[in-house]
DNA sequence: ACTATGCCCTGGGTGC
DNA sequence: TGCACCCAGGGCATAG
């Protein structure tokens, strides 16, 4: 699952390999089709095609590959993506659904089991991620739009930090780590949360997004990054799948249940409503 | 306007 | 061993 440390990790790897490098063709695989969202897959390919990298941003979980035409290519990668600079002999992954052919004879494999990722080639980033608000990770993510966002909801504090328009680039493994630092359970109706909390909470989102960020993220599953290799964070994660372990803090069992509609992780006993 | 649910997709795990 | 079933979840559409 590619969340904000994630992406960031493979924005930074991918950066010195791409800027400045052209792309020489775009091959979307049969079966991968659905990848392409604003053209048809050949579509996309052409245009594509010759395109150089400007730069490469990221806004949230998306990657946005700027490039000198004036477009941006937006990424996702959602639960099982990943994209993986690698020899152009080197064999395709039982799971790639696209092959980029830069111009200096490496390529990017797009590889994504459930194929649920997306690429739009847009003018305008904004349009491929309407919904989006401030990334975590920016000056614009602070105390005060934390509690204005929190304030009057009638919903859990996990569905809020899982709300893409309040706080870009958090995703079910560090929304559940937030709240452990903050020791508030992801249950607690958001609107019962005050400044002192809020303060705590959006503290403890910088906290676990730059500590994965240290440790290239975390690979549960799938996650790769730029170079295909495993991130270092999943061993050091307080509560995200460890259901029945120890809590760090206080030694109750970490409790499993359904919040938000997503497996949630938290200690019932240090973690308070 | 807000909140909850289902959908997309496929491999891995579980239970019989 | 084999098979049916369920689970994982980001973002979006739809329903209530």
């Amino acid at each position: 699952m590619p969340e904000l440390p994630e992406v960031e990790t493979i924005r930074r790897d991918l950066t010195p390999l791409l800027v400045g490098r052209r792309v020489a063709r775009v091959r979307i695989h049969a079966g991968g089709e659905r990848l392409a969202v604003t053209d048809p897959p050949r579509t996309l390919e052409r245009r594509l095609q010759g395109r150089g990298v400007v730069a490469i941003g990221r806004q949230g979980k998306y990657l946005l590959l700027r490039l000198d035409d004036g477009l941006t290519w937006v990424i996702h990668l959602r639960m099982t993506g990943s994209i993986v600079h690698a020899l152009a002999d080197a064999p395709p992954g039982r799971f790639e659904r696209a092959r980029i052919d830069l111009d200096d004879g490496a390529t990017l494999r797009f590889n994504d089991l459930r194929k649920f990722g997306t690429w739009h080639l847009v003018e305008d980033a904004a349009e491929a991620m309407p919904h989006s608000g401030p990334d975590a990770l920016s000056e614009a993510f602070t105390p005060e739009w934390l509690l204005s966002r929190l304030r009057g909801r009638q919903t859990s504090v996990k569905a809020v930090l899982l709300d893409q328009s309040v706080c870009a680039g958090v995703g079910n493994i560090y929304a559940d780590e937030a709240c452990w630092i903050a020791s508030i359970d992801p249950r607690t109706e958001a609107s019962r949360v005050g400044l002192t909390r809020a303060k705590r909470l959006h503290a403890a989102v910088l906290e676990t997004l730059r500590a994965s960020l240290a440790d290239r993220g975390s690979s549960f599953s799938d996650y790769r990054d730029g170079l295909g290799a495993e991130g270092l964070h999943h061993v050091r994660v307080h509560v995200f799948r460890r259901e029945g372990q120890p809590c760090e803090r206080c030694g109750a069992a970490i409790l499993k249940a359904r919040v938000a509609g997503r497996g949630t992780h938290f200690c019932p006993r240090c973690q308070r409503k």
